[in-house]
DNA sequence: AAATGTCTACTACGGATGTAGTTTTTACTA
DNA sequence: TAGTAAAAACTACATCCGTAGTAGACATTT
């Protein structure tokens, strides 16, 4: 079949950049910058070295000028990245869920409650 | 209090290693490497290094020598080295557990059934 | 049009990681 | 004890990631 391109993983920081562009939908370099809290806040050209990164891994791509500033939207879905993440994550686990969510309950992480609520959603979702 | 150490995060690698370690107890390098599934084992000299980073980040160490090789031996759980992964995956998503979990729901990699036997494990656990 | 501000494009750099080659040491063997 | 095999120790290197500086282009304002 034809194979959609293995997109490559995205990196902590790289996430956290397509969250704020998935809020925004469209957005400038100084946008997204500006919208990361002040603590946390890194410089202008940090952000863009970002950009640059994301759209050479296809996850975003230039849509129009603004002024000589350039927006951004989002290529690959908010979804489809997530999942990604937690394949990888579980992959790491032996690929299955089961000893992940042993641990999160052994650690209090989760708790009977939680798993009750989870499945009373799951139950209506369907 | 007394803080202990923070332990540096493993990679997927190291951590691969790591788990071969805790199967064995007590392994010197050649058996380390030589446990590893041929279609992925690595050349011997590359294992060696990562008993290097490993014995930095004191994840393992030295216990004897056997001829002129040397036995390793953990010096972390796994179970702890497990939480400390859990942790910051769940980083990613904001802390909680509960969006991840959805999500495992939501694509099927885990379903009703699952949750209710977690949640009669997790019942008998207390 | 000149000055000023803002943005893009390019370059850099250190630490982590996967990967392994080369040199030196050590231990067993003939 | 000299030779050889195996391991240790050291060195190397590309890629990714977080981080940002700098130079040059372009737009907005006097």
């Amino acid at each position: 079949m034809a194979r959609t391109k293995k997109q490559p993983p995205l990196s902590k920081f790289e996430l956290e950049i397509m969250e704020i562009l998935w809020k925004l939908g469209e957005a400038s370099v100084r946008e997204v910058q500006e919208a990361i809290h002040e603590r946390k806040r890194p410089a202008y050209t940090t952000v863009q070295t970002i950009f640059a990164r994301l759209e050479e891994k296809k996850a975003v791509r230039r849509t129009r000028k603004i002024g000589n500033a350039y927006l951004f939207e989002p290529l690959i879905t908010q979804r489809s990245a997530h999942q990604r993440l937690i394949d990888n994550f579980l992959d790491l686990f032996g690929g299955s869920a089961e000893p992940v969510l042993a641990h999160l309950l052994d650690t209090g992480k989760l708790t009977l409650e939680d798993l009750k609520a989870l499945e009373e959603k799951e139950r209506h979702r369907r």
